[in-house]
DNA sequence: CGGCGATAGATGTAGATACACATATCGGAT
DNA sequence: ATCCGATATGTGTATCTACATCTATCGCCG
């Protein structure tokens, strides 16, 4: 039998508090990026594009830590909007993505508006906290 | 014109760091809790339900620092499943939500997984993250 | 060469999220 | 009494998320 719930207990949960902390940033990152046509999770792709060159679908899931089938998804709308290229890759399983010159433009025009929400961010949670919150994303969940 | 990327300050991006902490922890803990058939998301609005009592959609959206919108659409899942109910509120406008009996008996159930959860959390990302973590979840961003 | 587990990815289904907009009601000012 | 801004909520649309399952291909072992 469950005990009983015990508000301080509750009051603590890290799902809540992480999924809260997601949205209120997710919401402020978008706000200034509307202008642009790019939410924040496509940038984030974008960049990572740009950062660390093509790769397969796979590959950049799991540096992204995000799941495979999810990243699925959302590559078909950057391909839509022709952001991304998606070829044959190394053997006729897997995939090589890619960004185009128009994406490339796009993350740069959009630059600012991120510089200017992650000033926010971090003048809002504080640097140590935005230190912190970097640290644990890092760390794979059990 | 925008400057070009710069890998280490586009590697911080807070937006990324809180929707992969949350991606992550969310997943944790929905892995614990399938057994009972509720999501991570649900079982937070049935706790936040029976520690701060019934209530408006809106306020429980502002406690919650979930999108009233968004809210909506989630309590709907809720009342079909029977855990709540939505009864009309003080005035013709608003509307009262209220956690059952089946409700309360599904976030007990699902307690000791909810247990599980937090304790592999706050073991992979230490005590100290965990605090910080929840402090932040509390500030508003602009 | 043929089979078989491993690998890479896509699809079906369901839920979470939020903005723009629409509806209904309330309460005070005239 | 009526009008009008404020309040409380629902709906249309689009995106993000992930598990279960499917398909195709690869590489190895006999």
């Amino acid at each position: 039998m469950a005990a009983r719930l015990d508000p301080a207990e509750c009051a603590e949960c890290l799902c809540l508090a992480s999924r809260r902390a997601a949205r209120a940033i997710t919401r402020s990152f978008d706000r200034r990026l509307r202008p642009h046509g790019v939410r924040a999770t496509q940038l984030t792709i974008l960049i990572a594009l740009i950062l660390y060159g093509p790769g397969s679908i796979g590959a950049l899931a799991e540096g992204l830590g995000i799941e495979r089938t999810t990243l699925t998804r959302n590559l078909a709308l950057l391909e839509a909007a022709r952001w991304i290229r998606i070829r044959p890759g190394e053997d006729a399983r897997s995939r090589l993505v890619e960004i185009t010159k128009r994406g490339r433009a796009k993350a740069e025009a959009a630059l600012p508006a991120w510089r200017s929400a992650q000033a926010a961010t971090v003048a809002a949670i504080s640097l140590a906290a935005a230190e912190a919150l970097r640290a644990l994303a890092q760390r794979p969940i059990p």
